[in-house]
DNA sequence: TGCGACCAAAAAGTCATACTTAATCGATGC
DNA sequence: GCATCGATTAAGTATGACTTTTTGGTCGCA
């Protein structure tokens, strides 16, 4: 995101989805360009943009109404990532792995049901370097991995919907590892679980594909209880 | 969504999302000005926000080009509703489909734990109201009182994220209508289940309410199946 | 022939100014 | 207290000028 519209984008999203301008505060275009020192040009493009996330509502002579969190597009990947860099973040981590609990399970049974034969090939050799990097306590490429797995069988779950949504699982994934709730090895439980996954899905076997990436999400979910109680 | 940038994106959004402009494609803002008889202004201000939604992305030298529906913003309640006023309606709505019966079961499970007793009380008594419209076999009641108690279960889980989800399970339980999918009485199972999700939420039982929950949507998706053959 | 450097031109990005429009708010009248 | 009216506010739109980035073609050299 780059250029002014990006700056003032990437300044007053955050600034929103964080709280610094509560639900029925008001802004002022005018007030905009003389707090990001750039034409009302800029500003009003970013506030289209502000505005289709249901962020704000613009009105004449009222000025741009800061809306409620309910009416926000809380799936635009912007605004999950504003919200998890706010103060909200524990939240929003809970909130997203909670759903993450609803969606991944059932997208890893209908993996089992329509992945390739190349996608298999890639899950399990992902597991095996999911292994690897565990045992070798190298938790940047243990991350790495972990996310493009979560990806792919997103992805091999034939639904576009749940492919999209590889945005809400690498952010919770990464967000683990910002607060230093990734243990210093993974749990060979994890490492494990992952591998079944992959096996499950190679061999069309839905209900245990499922039931092992519950675990998974499960246990992630359990590591950052802790974070969660901060909320 | 009024104005010239509303009636912008109204026209240029669904002709993406519907195909007429498939990925790779380049337009430019001056032939928009011209199709569309307005200012670049307008434009400008209308193509910012499809970038944001990952529909397009801009390039100088280059002009607009046409991102691939994998990187849309699937999530997004615009790109939702123009995709389901395309040619791709079946397709999107077995997405969705697939979508809700994950996420409606998890969120039942969730506000069975965390209901208000106010909120208990409400699915109850539109649980009532679903049973005495389908009686009364006033579909269009029906599907109010359907979209309502599915919106309030959502709601009820107490995560914003289950609770925004309601954009999607409005449209695909419309979409149903719009396709002469409504029995001419809704089944009497499903008028039954429905009160079962109201009785567990109402218990705290969130296994049963998840259960509940979970053959209502595979039932839905059963009733829809016709439609998805055509995709 | 292939590669790198250079430059003009294309198309978006930004700015400024003017005009238009919708809607809010205050005053007035009943 | 409510309805009407009109002025004013702040966003919506248009236009033209200028800036910036980047693409694509040309040229020179090995």
């Amino acid at each position: 995101m780059q250029g002014l519209h990006g700056r003032v984008l990437d300044a007053l999203g955050p600034a929103i989805a964080g709280g610094a301008h509560p639900a029925g505060s008001v802004l002022r275009i005018e007030e905009l360009e003389e707090r990001f020192a750039c034409s009302r040009t800029v500003i009003r493009e970013a506030v289209r943009v502000l505005e289709s996330m249901n962020l704000v509502s613009s009105r004449r002579r009222v000025g741009l109404t800061v809306r409620p969190r309910e009416e926000w597009n809380l799936y635009d990947p912007l605004v999950i990532r504003w919200r998890l860099a706010g103060a909200d973040r524990a939240h929003q981590l809970r909130s997203l792995s909670e759903l993450r609990s609803a969606v991944e399970p059932v997208a890893a049974g209908y993996a089992a049901r329509r992945a390739t034969a190349e996608q298999c090939g890639e899950l399990v050799g992902l597991a095996i370097k999911l292994a690897a990097t565990a045992r070798a306590r190298d938790l940047r490429a243990f991350l790495e991995h972990d996310i493009a797995f979560h990806r792919l069988v997103l992805h091999a779950s034939g639904n576009e919907m749940f492919g999209r949504f590889h945005d809400v699982v690498g952010e919770v994934l990464t967000g683990r590892t910002e607060h230093h709730l990734m243990p210093a090895e993974p749990h060979p439980t994890a490492v494990r679980l992952h591998a079944d996954v992959a096996q499950a899905i190679q061999c069309g076997d839905a209900e245990r594909a499922e039931a092992a990436m519950r675990e998974i999400v499960v246990q992630a979910m359990a590591e950052m209880t802790p974070v969660f109680d901060d909320a």
